[in-house]
DNA sequence: TAATCATATGCGTAAAATTGCATATGACAA
DNA sequence: TTGTCATATGCAATTTTACGCATATGATTA
């Protein structure tokens, strides 16, 4: 059962919960600075809220020069499926602002 | 968000996951006393775990006389739909002591 | 009405999770 | 090899959550 608790233990904060969102709907990995200025968070907290949800199974993390991105875990099981579909059911009203912030981020990145 | 992050809060904790897996798993509502004996957990710690999953709306109680039965609160978004869902996807392995124990009890109940 | 059964809750404590600050690590650039 | 940028982490303080114990509430039965 401890790791079925360990997911939604993960998921219940703001900010993991908003990673997560984010990570469902932009359809790219994303990087520890980018979810920094999207979140308005600091650095070392999205840093720690990004291996708890790596602990919990629900990122995988990709190394790339100085940068870490960050994208969803492919799905392996019924549970994760449905846990990433009810991410995804969030409407994005109630993540507008860091929708637009970070559809802008994106869009200035090459 | 609050309202996504108190389901996810209300569900990473061992006895309350079991007492969700429970309500969807068996087809009947449920009294305290019950989750009680197939939990084994002390009966003012199931009031409060009942309380946390009422309170994220998870759960709606009926009272019966002298006792209080609970049953899973019936669909009303995408997003309960598939918590739900993904309560019921957790194999039953993981709870076979108290799925034997539950059977038991309400085989008894008459 | 008193005793009993089922459930809920107030209060203090223990354990766990989150944060801020400082700093470490690791990769690249000058 | 030194400096800088991106990310991670140790530690202490704070906040949140869970628990045990005692007891309250509410309904039923004697």
């Amino acid at each position: 059962m401890d790791n079925y608790i360990k997911v939604f233990k993960a998921l219940s904060d703001t900010t993991r919960l908003k990673i997560m969102w984010l990570l469902m709907n932009i359809d790219e990995k994303i990087c520890v600075s980018e979810i920094v200025e999207v979140l308005e968070v600091y650095q070392y907290n999205v840093s720690r809220h990004l291996r708890i949800l790596k602990d919990a199974n629900l990122i995988e993390e990709v190394k790339e020069g100085k940068w870490v991105f960050y994208h969803l875990t492919p799905i392996n099981t019924k549970f994760q499926d449905l846990i990433q579909k009810s991410i995804h059911s969030i409407p994005e009203s109630e993540m507008r602002k860091e929708m637009v912030k970070c559809k802008e981020l994106l869009a200035l990145r090459d």
